[in-house]
DNA sequence: TGCCACTGTCACATCGTTGTAACATTGCAC
DNA sequence: GTGCAATGTTACAACGATGTGACAGTGGCA
């Protein structure tokens, strides 16, 4: 699953358009699913369940959007990345593409390079699918299906990217980032913020994890941190 | 590596605009090269090996897509990231600047601001990490992936110069090296430190080795030092 | 509309690290 | 052994990196 080449599901009308996606995918070592309408979508979503699916905006019956709004709702299919795409011109259709919880959205006409890079990065970014264990490390227990987290049974409050941040943290221990690698992996790949907000977020997670835990996440002077249940 | 300013190559052919981007990167830790035209690019390119290149659209003589396309092609400098810049209203040519190979893409007039954060997710993006395996030598453990150094087990503390020493020695034993050397292999070539500044950190590495592992770093008299197992 | 939670950024405080000098010790040549 | 150069050791001030609290902007929600 890991090695292998993912699954993406093209849900796109214009049969040229779908060809030329299809073949720049594969060409990048995915697989390739294609779907002309919202129908045909779905189908291939139950018989194959991709790991993400690439949305045109216009489609033929129900919307891109309506449709993307749906799969989210769906518990089968709400942790599925997805990325819209768009005429050019259209721009504004952005928030509303992402408000319907599109993970990225990119606008026509694109490049292969373009799009693989940030099929890439959501793909990344996507947690892995099938049934999430909860992590529990020395009392500090994350669960990532009732998306909560406790300190010795205790409920900890805490921030949506905090919660993220938290959560790549658990699931890669032990190993030093940088606050680079961290605003690639927790924040996204394409997002502009000052490293010196991971230092900021960091510090809340700290502060809301308290004395109990807060020694796991370790600052590795000149470059980063680091979720260890060693000593420093 | 990592730590040192990058160095960024920019290419426009208005002096005004070179300037000012070269101050807001300047400022921002880079280290910049300027040329006006494609053939100064190129002989910068060869010259300084800059680790991406800021290009403008339109250039005299050879376009910058085409100087973008021709960069791609060349195993030289194919990884090179390159950003191109372009008037406002040319949207268009986004499409062709990506295919020819731009890892990003600013529309002038741009924010230094946004400039030196997209520039800094490109190289972000570009800078991939290599599988770096533990090294361990008779008990002494350096982990690059973990940034850690353990002595039979214990954890060590050091600085983050003590530990490229460490990681240098270790990667390159039974060799002597000489201070001006250690300087040029772990400071980094274009720093002016005293070469006694070498013994000190020596010092500071051995003690916290501590007694098990301080043997290892053996001191060549009139020469520099070395990393050994063997005894001296 | 106003409230509230969250985010990103800044300014300032704090702490660790760094390079250097000054002095102590060692080893070698004579 | 003596003298000298090389190296070990320590202390310290400057600097850079990180911790910390505050703030304004945003968007959701009642």
């Amino acid at each position: 699953m890991t090695k292998a080449g993912k699954r993406v599901l093209i849900v796109d009308d214009e049969a040229p358009i779908r060809e030329m996606i299809a073949v720049a995918l594969e060409m990048a070592g995915y697989e390739c699913l294609e779907a002309a309408s919202v129908q045909e979508a779905h189908s291939h979503i139950v018989d194959h369940k991709p790991d993400m699916v690439l949305l045109d905006w216009m489609l033929p019956g129900t919307s891109g959007v309506e449709f993307a709004r749906r799969l989210k709702r769906d518990d089968m299919t709400a942790e599925m990345p997805i990325i819209m795409l768009t005429a050019k011109g259209e721009e504004d259709n952005k928030v509303q593409g992402l408000e319907a919880g599109a993970d990225d959205y990119i606008t026509k006409p694109f490049s292969p390079r373009e799009l693989v890079a940030r099929l890439k990065a959501v793909l990344r970014r996507a947690t892995p699918q099938g049934v999430e264990e909860p992590i529990e490390v020395s009392g500090l227990m994350l669960d990532p299906v009732c998306h909560r987290v406790t300190s010795n049974s205790k409920p900890v409050e805490i921030g949506p990217t905090e919660y993220r941040l938290l959560q790549f943290f658990m699931t890669h221990q032990e190993r030093a980032y940088s606050r680079a690698q961290l605003l690639d992996q927790v924040w996204g790949g394409n997002v502009y913020v000052e490293e010196r907000t991971v230092d900021v977020h960091i510090r809340r997670l700290r502060k809301a994890l308290g004395k109990a835990h807060e020694h796991l996440i370790q600052t590795v002077r000149g470059t980063g941190y680091r979720f260890s249940t060693k000593a420093s």
